[in-house]
RNA sequence: GUCCCGUUCGUCUAGAGGCCUAGGACACCGGGUUUUCAUCCCGGCAACAGGGGUUCGACUCCCCUACGGGAUGCCA
């Protein structure tokens, strides 16, 4: 029959040839619904106004398998009818399923629906992502350090604005958010915006807050945040050092445990020989309040005294610290280790060195 | 094939006939602060898919085409 209707140019579908035979239910026989043969759906979406369907478009839909079992379309509207739902929210993907659905709730009896069609989260490809991907990748997300609440404002920005703002939580969003200010073209994903999102709410973050936040993502990793006498310091100079609470994490390893390696390139440029070290280890040695501002001129009247550049003299001690030319200020990150612990990893650069 | 939905900067979007020399944000590029990195600040680049109408005037209204997506399942 369908072979048919190809060839003669129609859309395949069932014809309703057995419709009035009278025909009771048995085994092996599919319930179908009689679709009226004329006339039209009219779906009004909250997003894209009147949506026309033709009947003749439809054929008599099966409502209950051979086997007796229901149909998705018919478990879909006797489940919303059941739960007492109001209004149909879900993809753009399921609009030609709408008229179908319909018929079936007419055919019950059950009151009409409120339904809105939200355009689909596309991946880079332009491509739908699909449910499965979605939910793994949403796991993945939260554990790379990205917080829910980036995700969730980043999410709800697809497809969604309002006036200038770009930061919402979801109370805000409960407050703001309309169904019927939804975009109607599908959006892409893009990570860039959540990196940036993740940050602004990072750093809305109490200093409190944002030490639980951290806190998991450094157990990972072996380091129990309170094993350092500057933990606040630390961890409030370092929040801006990435966009996820995992890359946050792997800045902090070098100032809790010692220096596994060494920026050799760094070394290179800015350290031709140990005495600069040396010298300057023994100018730090000798302050005795360990205070950043104290640190800081005393650097700098050397660096001064000495004529010499403010990386040759930073940087070396830097490196030291940290094993890289990357830190908070250098004053503000002497004066997060120890003094003891400063020169240590100045002494033991000094011997890497030789 | 037929029916339905969609189409503004690289990306997310503003725009409901003159306010548009098309605005904002992210990204990117350049500059400043930090004589490091990140943050932060300033500046720049960049778009109405195409073609017809309607109108004194179209990003905005209508039609066609193109492209993308969906439906056409005894899948959900």
């Amino acid at each position: 029959m369908r072979k048919e209707q190809s060839a003669a140019g129609k859309k395949p579908m069932y014809d309703g040839r057995s419709r009035n035979l009278g025909l009771s239910q048995s085994e092996k026989t599919v319930l179908r619904l009689a679709t009226p043969e004329s006339g039209e759906i009219v779906v009004n979406d909250l997003i894209r106004g009147e949506i026309k369907f033709s009947n003749k478009e439809l054929d008599d839909l099966i409502l209950l398998r051979s086997d007796g079992s229901p149909t998705y379309h018919l478990c879909n509207v006797v489940d919303d009818y059941e739960q007492n739902v109001t209004t149909v929210i879900r993809g753009e993907d399921h609009i030609s399923n709408t008229p179908r659905q319909i018929h079936i709730q007419n055919a019950l009896g059950y009151p009409p629906l409120e339904y809105a069609h939200l355009p689909l989260v596309l991946g880079t490809d332009k491509k739908r992502l699909s449910k499965r991907n979605a939910a793994t990748s949403l796991e993945e997300y939260k554990e790379k350090g990205y917080l829910d609440t980036a995700i969730l404002n980043t999410l709800a920005r697809l497809g969604w604005s309002q006036g200038e703002n770009e930061v919402f939580y979801i109370d805000d969003l409960i407050k703001e958010f309309k169904i019927e200010e939804v975009q109607k073209a599908g959006a892409i994903f893009d990570i860039t915006k959540l990196d940036w999102l993740n940050s602004q709410h990072l750093s809305n973050l109490t200093l409190e807050d944002f030490k639980n936040k951290l806190s998991p993502f450094l157990k990972n990793l072996n380091i129990d945040i309170k094993d350092h006498r500057n933990e606040d310091k630390l961890i409030d100079s370092m929040r801006t050092s990435d966009n996820t609470l995992s890359g946050i994490s792997s800045n902090l390893v070098p100032y809790y445990t010692g220096i596994e390696t060494y920026d050799e390139k760094a070394i290179k440029k800015f350290i031709k020989d140990k005495s600069i070290l040396v010298q300057l280890r023994n100018l730090l040695n000798e302050i005795n309040n360990w205070d950043q501002e104290v640190i800081e001129s005393t650097l700098k009247d050397f660096q001064v005294t000495n004529d010499l550049s403010v990386p040759a003299v930073n940087q070396p001690i830097r490196i030291s610290l940290v094993g890289s030319t990357k830190s908070p200020g250098l004053g503000l990150t002497l004066s997060i280790f120890d003094k003891n612990e400063a020169l240590n990893r100045i002494d033991k650069l000094i011997s890497y060195i030789g």
